[in-house]
Parts: structure tokens; C-alpha cells; sequence
DNA sequence: TATTGTTATACTCTATAACTATA
DNA sequence: TATAGTTATAGAGTATAACAATA
């Protein structure tokens, strides 16, 4: 990246009077800062997740650009493929998207000739979303590459740590269950 | 964020015969989708960490808007506090940030009074960031706030998995170490 | 009266190009 | 020649308000 900032030789001054107030943090020696301290972010969940979210998305963008995915269009191709029939109202609940900003995505990969629309069977407002036959051979290559991208992009994991993850950042958010 | 879908009453169908065949997913039945299937996404780390990452910030947000502090600017104040004298350099390869987001950002807390910029001792390019006393004591309440703040928004990990998660989330981002 | 899908729109977040002053 | 900070700007991503058709 930037720098190593190797070997820690800081060099300090010679100590400062004993001073009666409590932790001052790292010497201020009036000089640059050497290493960055960030071990309170460190205890942070959100902020740890999100740094592993966005390593993992920096990963998946250039491998997902051969199929024109982008995340979220990758999870609504994803729900679409395993829940034939599903409808617009039911992938915003699902993902947490807002309906307004799922309509253009739609009209996107439906161009595309990804996916179709088609009747709703009892509710003439909503219509159930299917992938077509490239949709779902599509997918299933996208499926494959992200499914790779993801282990590539995480070579410090064991399986088994993989799957620890994974239970623990649901327990995040799926509060129930 | 947008509906907390509460609890959660699946409704679901009677157990279907077993079926020799391998998981052909939900059954294409021509009707409406009731429950959907999530299974694949939550094979995906980048999926689970999203998600996780998106929970905490909701409540992230509504708690802190009375330090008038967003996610980055959290963290930079508490880079800037933990590191006295730290160069918006060093906060941007830190935190993965571009420079041009970051001039605005610190212009604004600086503007509010929370930090001061003084001279670089040895490259005159380049600014030091510091904490004023006002915004150490800020600084101070919003990291309780954060760290109470992370606790209730994941009321179903136990301490010692809070402690592995973040070990487990550190080795995706951080591949060295 | 409530809900599905939609349009229009605004706001936030993030990324790129190009400039300046120093190194 | 390269780097720190900056400006201007463009593009994603996400949010709200309001509407027509249907429940």
C-alpha cells in the first residue's frame, strides 16, 4: 500500500514530569505521527464489517463486470433465479431496498433479456419476475465467480472460520431467529 | 432504515414428500412466491457483511446526529484524537478514503469548532490535525455512545463472539498481520 | 383505506481530472 | 519527478413525495 512503517524505532525524548492527569495517548512529541493507531475503531463491529464488506465488493466489481453485475443486481438476479414468481414489493423487503430504486434495475437486466415479467396469479397490481433462459445461465456462471471471487478475496480464512463468520454476521442482522 | 420487518410469521406450507432429486429450490408451482428463499446470498461473506455493516449504521445514525457525526466523520475524528498531529494523508490511506472527500469533511468540523490544523514539522506540503478541547470532549461521549450504541444493536452476541467476529471481519480487510 | 408499481427528484457517497506548492 | 492538499465535477447509491391501478 503506503508504508510499512517497518521496524519501530520511535525514538523518543527523554520522559516528560510525571503528570498527575490520566492517559495522554501516544507521546506528543510535537513531530509526524509514524504509525496510525486504530485500535478503538478496531473494537468496533460496524466499523470492521464495513471494512470487510467494501474489501470483499472491491473484489467482486472488476470479477462481476463480465456478466454487467453489480452487487445488488447480482442478489435481485440471485432471488429472482431462486424464487420464481417473486415480485418487486417482495425482493425491496427482502434486501432492504426502496421500491423507487429497484424499478430502473429491473427495466435494466429485463432489456437485457435477463429476466421477464409475467402475470401475478392473484394480484393484478404486482407482477412475478422470472429469468429467462440466458438469465439463468447467466446467473449460474455469476453464481460460480462469486462464489470464487469470495475465497480469493478472503485467503486467511480456514472453512471453518468462513462459516463462523457467516453465522455471526447473520446473527447481526436477522435479529430474530 | 425503512421497515423493521418485526416478527417474523412465515406461514409456512405443509412438509413437502421427500424427493430424491437434488434441492430444485422452491417448488415452481405457477403461484405466488410465500416464502423466499435467501439460502445462496447467505453462502456469501460480502452479502452477510453488508448486511451487518447496513444494520449497525441504521442505528448508528439516529444516535449520533446529536454529535452531528456520520460513519467517516466518527472515524476521523477518532483517528485524529488517537493520533495528534495526523496528516489527512495518512487518514485517507487509513480509512480508504480519496482525498478530495476528505477536504470538505474536515473543513466542516473544523468550522464547528472540533479540530485545528497547525504546521508539519518537517514537511511544510503538508498539515498536522489536532483535537480542540471541545473536540476531545465531543470525541469523548460519541466513542460511549458508539461502543453502547454497538451493544444494542447486536443484543443476540454473546461478549466473547463479539470478540471473534472482529477477529474474523480484521483478517478479511487486513490481509497482512 | 391500504398496497403495488411507478415517476420525478433530491440528497449523500464516492471517484476522477487537473491544479498549486512543496519535496 | 513525485507527493500533499485542493477544486471542480461526475457518477453511484439511496431517500422522499406523489400518482394510477388495484386490493
Amino acid at each position: 500500500m503506503t508504508e510499512p512503517s517497518p521496524v519501530r524505532q520511535p525514538d523518543l525524548p527523554p520522559p516528560m514530569p510525571a503528570r498527575p492527569e490520566a492517559d495522554p495517548g501516544p507521546v506528543a512529541t510535537g513531530l509526524a505521527v509514524e504509525r496510525v493507531d486504530t485500535s478503538f475503531l478496531e473494537t468496533l463491529i460496524g466499523y470492521n464489517a464495513r471494512r470487510a464488506a467494501l474489501t470483499i465488493i472491491s473484489h467482486f466489481l472488476p470479477r462481476m463486470a463480465q456478466f454487467g453485475l453489480r452487487p445488488v443486481e447480482f442478489s435481485v438476479l440471485t432471488l429472482i433465479g431462486h424464487n420464481p414468481g417473486i415480485t418487486a414489493r417482495q425482493l425491496c423487503t427482502t434486501l432492504d431496498l426502496q421500491p423507487p430504486n429497484l424499478v430502473g434495475m429491473i427495466k435494466g437486466v429485463e432489456k437485457r433479456g435477463l429476466l421477464e415479467k409475467r402475470d401475478h396469479p392473484s394480484d393484478r397490481r404486482a407482477q412475478g419476475l422470472y429469468l429467462t433462459a440466458e438469465g439463468e445461465s447467466q446467473l449460474e456462471q455469476a453464481q460460480e465467480t462469486a462464489l470464487a471471487l469470495e475465497v480469493e478475496a478472503t485467503p486467511r480464512l480456514t472453512p471453518l472460520e468462513r462459516i463462523t463468520l457467516i453465522r455471526l454476521l447473520r446473527k447481526v442482522y436477522q435479529p430474530d431467529h
